[in-house]
Order: C-alpha cells, then structure tokens, then sequence
DNA sequence: GCATTAACCACAG
DNA sequence: CTGTGGTTAATGC
C-alpha cells in the first residue's frame, strides 16, 4: 500500500475532474492505493467499511449473500467507484467485492469524501450521476431476471459482456460457470447446457471461457423475448 | 393428460 | 471445475 498523488493520477473518474488542485491534494492525502489479485476480497459483506474505493484497473464482482445462496449483484470495471451505496448507507457493507482479475483500486476515506460532496458540487453532481444510471441499470436488470427465462437472461448478459464490457464480440468470461449461474440466478448445470445449446445452434461459440458471439441479430431477440 | 422448463442429484472426465 | 443423463416438480396448453 503506498499513498497517492490524485493530481498527477492520469485515470481520474469523471468527478474527480472537477476537483481543483487544493481539493485534489486534500484527496490525494486521504487516498491509498492498493493492488488485489484474482480472487482477492477487496471488502466484506458484514464488516465494517469507513472507505469509498475507486478502482483504478481491473474488474470486480460484488456478491450478496442471500437467503439461500450468493448471488452476484453487478460486475465493476474500472474506471469506477465501489461501495458508494454501501458505505454512504451504514457503516456495515452490505455487500462483498472480489477481484475477477488483477486490479488497483484507491480507498478514500469517508469523511474526506463526504467533504467534497458537500465543498464542491460540480463533484457532487458528477457522483449523483452516477448512481443514478447504476440505479436505473439494476431496476432494468431485475425486471430482466425476474420476467425472462433462462435464455433470455443468460443472452441479456452475453451481450452485456460484449457490449458494455470488452467492446467485441469476443471475450474471455470472467466467471465460473457456477459463477455465471449465481448472476442471472439458475444452476451451474443450466448453465452449461445452455451455452452448449447456443454453441450447437452456431448463436455463439464456446471454448472453455473463450467466448465469440457469431450471431448477434439471434442473441438479441433471444434476450427480448426470453 | 401431455409437453416444456429448469432444478436437483449422481457420476465421469 | 464442467458436462451429461436421469428424475422430478411446476406450469401451460
């Protein structure tokens, strides 16, 4: 863990932009930076947490643990903030974040950040933003879960990851298929059928987690009428 | 009833 | 960890 200068920083969030120097180095003296590997926890569910995390690289899941199972809320790719509904909310997270792949992410403590809400609103506005598009982005992806069947959600999520993720139609999947089940909510086993299923019906192709969609105009009526 | 969907279990690479 | 087959419960025509 090494402290951080936010000003010479060249992956500054949208928010951060409009901070100015003084408040730049009032954040850069509450700011650490540290790395995680794959499969690190960057924090726990159920433990306290006095940071807003900022990840720099990388990509993170964040896991719920449910009544019944854990359940993966939404993947994280830098540039981005963690844990602001978490922290902001209660001083428990309600949440987990694992690292999916090696990932730098700067903590910055509560009180500092709670300071520039309130001293800057150009900041401010930018982290409303924010939370509004995730919020907007989570009540979509429920009603998806709730109402599509399987093919319709594990499709809605293929193109997630090839759109809004890796920005190509093909990409390594970041997760297990035990994973990918705990994401749009059915059994590993379903999973794997799945997939195979698309595969054989040359929608997309899979190799272990090499993933190339062949068939994008299919897959996306597939993720609308489920 | 009969078909479909998808979970659960067991077992094998 | 992943894929497959059998079984089973729920739901729909």
């Amino acid at each position: 863990m090494k402290s951080v200068s936010c000003s010479a920083c060249l992956l500054k969030s949208k928010a951060a932009k409009s901070l100015d120097p003084s408040e730049l180095s009032i954040l850069g003296n509450s700011c650490v930076e540290a790395t995680f590997k794959k499969g690190e926890i960057i924090f726990k569910q159920n433990a306290l947490s006095s940071n807003i995390i900022y990840l720099q690289t990388g990509m993170v899941k964040l896991i719920i643990q449910g009544p019944q199972r854990s359940q993966i809320l939404r993947l994280k790719k830098a540039p981005d903030y963690l844990g602001l509904p978490t922290t902001m909310g209660n001083k428990i997270n309600h949440y987990s974040a694992v690292a999916l792949e090696e990932t730098t992410a700067c903590f910055i403590d509560i009180g500092v950040f709670r300071e520039l809400l309130r001293i800057n609103s150009d900041f401010s506005y930018e982290i409303i933003v924010e939370l509004c598009k995730n919020e907007l982005d989570q009540f979509n992806r429920t009603v998806k879960l709730v109402q599509n069947q399987i093919y319709g959600r594990l499709a809605a999520h293929l193109l997630y990851l090839s759109n809004k993720i890796y920005h190509s139609n093909e990409f390594n999947l970041p997760l297990k298929r035990n994973e990918i089940a705990d994401l749009v909510y059915t059994s590993r086993e379903t999973v794997s059928r799945i997939l195979n299923d698309l595969a054989r019906e040359d929608i997309i192709h899979i190799d272990g987690k090499k993933v190339r969609i062949l068939n994008i105009p299919i897959l996306e009526k597939i993720s609308i009428k489920g």
